[in-house]
DNA sequence: CATTTCACCTGGTGGC
DNA sequence: TGCCACCAGGTGAAAT
């Protein structure tokens, strides 16, 4: 489900809904699938713990906890400090044992901010109690998500291996392709060159550039990579702005679908009318993935 | 090592 | 209404 807009449009909202408050019980619904370490040892990480502030990297929900025991710090609530800064540098308060919740959404999962009594969905994983009197709760049918709890005193930080497409400069970006033989949206989709680009942005960013999604990647011009990659930053930006794509269920933290599938151009318009100069939508398989693009806009 | 394919899951849709 | 095939925003292990 998610890619890079719809993970930052979700951080931000429980950003927005959490930040400050302090987890006063954990409770998860099964034993195995969504934990990449115990329930128990999650557990253990989350309860009694303030939530320092929540941010998005790559496409994974990093959620910065303090110290056990530590007070709810009102300072901290109050100043609504970007989330990258809570990961530039943690408060000396706080900073002698913090932890990290992960949260990865798979294809399916939600990160919802309700209320105890909100009714309870299939294929809950987790509800988080906290002292405001909110819940934050994951929901995952498919059970692609994943969550994990991460002790930075023990291991180190956080951080996807691929490069942030908003934050990427031109050289850097064409360095990502040259030389690669697979095609440029099997690239874009690989996590460990750029991260946050899935299956739509992809195939959105390359019909703004006019790329075919097959050509490969090491082969465009400097001119084409330079053009996809303000595309790509163009596309995911005006997805972040309109609250991400909600394909079929997606919604944020507060349960509010996106409106970036009205902007759609390709993705799952196949045979439908290139929006620029009629020619129907071509649908291939690429990677695994349906692929989707402009036979004539595209070269 | 680079690249491709497939399994992992559930649920929705459309054809018969 | 039922059954079946196919499709879906992702990723990492296994195969090539």
């Amino acid at each position: 489900m998610p890619e890079l807009p719809e993970v930052e449009t979700i951080a931000r909202g429980v950003d927005q809904r959490v930040r400050g408050d302090l987890i006063r019980d954990v409770w998860f619904g099964s034993k195995r699938e969504p934990f990449k370490n115990s329930p128990a040892r999650q557990a253990k990480g989350l309860e009694g713990r303030t939530i320092l502030g929540v941010e998005r990297i790559g496409k994974h929900i990093v959620m910065h906890l303090s110290a056990l025991s530590q007070p709810s710090s009102e300072g901290l609530r109050r100043e609504a400090r970007p989330p990258h800064a809570v990961a530039a540098g943690l408060p000396h308060a706080v900073a002698a044992v913090p932890g990290q919740w992960i949260v990865h959404l798979g294809m399916t999962g939600r990160l919802l901010v309700t209320t105890p009594d909100a009714p309870v969905a299939p294929h809950t994983h987790a509800r988080l109690t906290l002292s405001s009197g909110r819940e934050l709760r994951f929901v995952d049918p498919r059970r692609f998500g994943r969550l994990e709890f991460r002790d930075l005193a023990k291991t180190k930080a956080f951080a996807a291996p691929g490069a942030e497409p908003l934050q990427i400069g031109p050289e850097a970006f064409a360095a990502l392709f040259r030389g690669r033989k697979l095609a440029i949206k099997a690239a874009l989709l690989n996590q460990s060159l750029l991260s946050g680009v899935g299956n739509i942005y992809a195939d959105e960013s390359l019909f703004r550039a006019g790329i075919r999604p097959r050509r490969q990647a090491g082969r465009l011009t400097h001119e084409e990579w330079e053009r996809l990659r303000l595309a790509l930053r163009e596309v995911l930006q005006s997805a972040i702005r309109l609250g991400g794509s909600s394909v079929s269920d997606y919604v944020d933290a507060n349960g509010v679908r996106g409106f970036f599938q009205l902007e759609h151009r390709v993705y799952q318009r196949f045979a439908e009318p290139c929006l620029v100069c009629k020619t129907p939508i071509k649908r291939i398989v690429l990677a695994g993935r349906s692929t989707h693009y402009c036979p004539h806009c595209q070269h």
